[in-house]
RNA sequence: GGCCCCAUCGUCUAGCGGUCUAGGACGCUGCCCUUUCACGGCAGAAACACGGGUUCGAGUCCCGUUGGGGUCACCA
């Protein structure tokens, strides 16, 4: 588990570089979570910069999406955020410079003659790797369209200790010349990476482990151009229930919808995601703090995690009862378009509430009887408890509740004792009729707290609704 | 297929040669609490993929097998 590792030895910057083409997703909020994390400890910056070279499949609505996913997180970034689309002139200018030196070629292939070596290669039975006929030709062939190679070595090996994954060797021979400048001098990922993150300084290459073989062809560039090599720590990927690589099906949506239709707490989802793949002895639930203070690289696993989701709920569930009510509240007012008297009410039901919900969802749906408008609509599973016995029993009830001078739960509690008492029936007999009457569902908070944020007059109403056999 | 990486309960993980008859958490089962449902408490079932080494001693180190993943674009 120990990947050879070391303390920066220099002021760390990592970044977050997202491609605006979809949401956040929830791996991609992670990644974010680990620079971001990583930052903090070390004091470092934490930086953002927007991968939109892709300009047709970026949009603002995405960019707008990641930021928003960020914010909600916490995962705030160091000074403005960096466009890769600004930075196009410089990176063309470097792939001439290095074409001057030597160190990267223009190609006239075709993608027909390519096409013809890839399909040889497949005959043969040999691993396809580009040969280009251009390599070693330095003069320009008049106006006929090029791309811009990388030279890259064809002998040796190229070694990365990473952070997480460990020492990984690769042979040269492995990598090919990969395109620095497309033919329409626009550069490519692999060009834009480098050239950027070098500008802006970034000394801790915290990404997917989909990246590791990318690692070696920008390490190419990076020795090419004699810069420093950042330090390279590759996280493996987030994998869905089944082991396959996390897909829509699985829970790849957006962070929004972790926030808007699952009902989950930011905290909670930093929690979790923190502890997917990176543990601290036997700590489960830790503060943001904590985080900071314990997050290192060495401690991050070298295999991939499967995704929780019921994990996750029990996490948010923990974190909702740890939760401000006044919060709490305006979360679901949010979903319900509630009056600031009834928040009021919410808040002052949100005790008993929020210790039966895993989620900002199921808080909303469990607060639906406090608003509901008489007569309200007794469920199937409720209505069965309404049988006739059960509505005498709520009319004694009803006519002793009436006469209470106080209308808090003890007194509730005492008078409802009272009538089980007096009417020979244990108290479950009567708290559940009364429980459908009151929410018109099976489960609720305590039933003196319901009838206590009732109130005495929609509380008698509601059990009046019930009294008489329905035709 | 080539290259690279990974491998402890169903899942997330602790474990960094002896303290491991393998610990915690989620989920699951049972019990307690109890007006329902939760919360909470207690108890339980549940794992070192396999085979070789190295060592006095291996979940921990090495090799192989098997299994899984990633990557092989004028996408990022």
């Amino acid at each position: 588990m120990s990947a050879s590792s070391s303390p920066p030895s220099r002021p760390v910057v990592t970044r977050f570089a997202p491609s605006p083409t979809g949401f956040l997703h929830i791996g991609g909020a992670r990644t974010a979570l680990f620079n971001w994390l990583y930052a903090r400890h070390y004091g470092g910056k934490f930086l953002l910069r927007i991968e939109d070279t892709d300009k047709a499949r970026s949009t603002k609505e995405a960019i707008d999406a990641i930021l928003d996913g960020m914010r909600w997180l916490g995962l705030d970034w160091d000074g403005h955020e960096y466009y890769q689309s600004q930075f196009w002139a410089r990176h063309a200018e470097l792939a001439h410079r290095m074409l001057d030196r030597g160190q990267a070629y223009r190609c006239y292939m075709t993608h027909d003659e390519l096409a013809e070596q890839r399909e040889a290669a497949q005959r043969e039975r040999r691993p396809f790797r580009i040969d280009s006929p251009w390599r070693d030709v330095t003069e320009e062939q008049g106006a006929k369209p090029f791309v811009i190679r990388l030279k890259a070595p064809r002998d040796g090996e190229t070694v990365i200790d990473d952070q997480v994954q460990g020492r990984v060797t690769v042979q040269n021979a492995e990598i090919d010349d990969f395109i620095l400048l497309r033919s329409d001098g626009s550069p490519t990922y692999m060009l834009a990476v480098v050239v950027d993150d070098h500008d802006m300084g970034v000394t801790h290459v915290i990404r997917g482990d989909d990246h590791l073989n990318n690692a070696f062809r920008q390490l190419a560039i990076i020795r090419a151009m004699g810069w420093p090599e950042p330090t390279y720590a590759h996280v493996p990927l987030i994998h869905g229930p089944d082991g396959a690589k996390l897909s829509k099906r699985h829970g790849a949506l957006g962070v929004d919808a972790y926030r808007d239709e699952l009902g989950m707490l930011p905290e909670a989802v930093d929690n979790y995601l923190l502890r997917l793949g990176w543990g601290h002895g036997d700590d489960e639930i830790i503060s943001r703090d904590q985080a900071i203070e314990w997050f290192d690289l060495p401690q991050v696993g070298k295999s991939p995690s499967r995704f929780d989701f019921k994990k996750l709920e029990n996490l948010n569930g923990h974190y909702i009862r740890d939760a401000d009510d006044q919060r709490l509240a305006d979360l679901v007012a949010q979903r319900r378009s509630l009056s600031p008297e009834q928040i009021a009410l919410l808040v002052r039901a949100m005790p008993e509430l929020k210790s039966r919900a895993n989620t900002i969802t199921q808080l909303a749906e469990n607060a639906d009887f406090l608003f509901a408008t008489r007569p309200i609509h007794v469920d199937h599973a409720a209505s069965a408890l309404l049988t006739p016995d059960a509505r005498l029993l709520l009319a004694a009830t009803r006519q002793n509740l009436a006469s209470l001078t106080n209308w808090d739960a003890a007194s509730l509690e005492a008078g409802i004792r009272e009538v089980a008492e007096a009417s020979g029936v244990k108290l479950g007999k009567l708290a559940q009729p009364l429980r459908a009457a009151l929410t018109g569902q099976t489960t609720s908070p305590g039933i003196f707290d319901v009838l206590a944020l009732l109130g005495r007059d929609e509380s008698l109403d509601r059990i009046a609704d019930q009294m008489e056999p329905k035709e």
